[in-house]
DNA sequence: GCAGGACTTGAAGAATTGTTCATATTCATA
DNA sequence: TATGAATATGAACAATTCTTCAAGTCCTGC
């Protein structure tokens, strides 16, 4: 096995761990569309987008073609998808089996409980939930 | 508006995004394994290896469970190996279709070292592409 | 009870990444 | 050609994440 793939792969990961960027990925399922378009859904500088959409240029998650007067972009491969789709099982699975769901509704409504549930719902000997 | 899904989503790859931890979930596809064992395999100092374990607890995709002495830790589900292979068939294409397969060369010609010639290899700000 | 091994934790500084603002570039149209 | 819209880039600063080191906890065996 060649050394550092593992290397690789963790980059590839970091790559999609941005908001934005997994926003980006998840409209271009439905196929390409222009900068204008992503910038109208995800709510976030011009300028912050198109360094994020950098981003995946660079790792080759997406392409860009200019047509005219703006650019359209696409995802370079369909496994993206696949991907995408793995990831949000593993993630609901991991919402609905743990107490994270507390996190998310108390994130609704910002209760004031004093945090522990999703903690006590876990053996390992840590306190800190992920903010 | 359902929340942040996506943020969610970004965290959860970002948990992805460090060589330590991919190395942990890749050992642990084969099943359980002491603290010890994984530490042998991961060149890495003792506290940084735990500080990258609590990071994968903390995110629920390992469990920890103490057996005497020693730590046990495995994968909380075996959704993660079928993310991992996924995420291994789309580097693999990106690196046979496009130019990254230079990288991987050059990687396996310097075997031994521990990452950081990939790092070398790969000008982390790229911008051949944008055809 | 205490010594030592196996792990974990906290905290400080280093390194990496993200945001923002100002400026470029590219194209379309007047 | 000048203007303006759409997008990209660079650079400065802020925020996050990593590494390291010095303790700290748990357990086992003496």
């Amino acid at each position: 096995m060649p050394v550092p793939l593992y290397q690789a792969k963790a980059e590839f990961f970091r790559t999609l761990g941005h908001p934005a960027r997994i926003r980006v990925l998840e409209l271009l399922q439905d196929g390409p569309r222009p900068v204008r378009e992503l910038l109208a859904e995800i709510d976030i500088e011009a300028s912050s987008l198109s360094q994020q959409l950098a981003v995946l240029r660079r790792t080759q998650l997406v392409t860009a073609t200019r047509d005219g007067n703006t650019v359209v972009y696409a995802l370079s491969t369909p496994d993206v998808s696949e991907l995408l789709r793995t990831a949000r099982s593993i993630l609901t699975d991991m919402i609905t089996d743990q107490g994270l769901l507390l996190d998310q509704l108390r994130a609704d409504t910002d209760a004031d409980d004093g945090g522990r549930g999703a903690d006590a719902a876990r053996p390992s000997t840590d306190r800190t939930l992920l903010a």
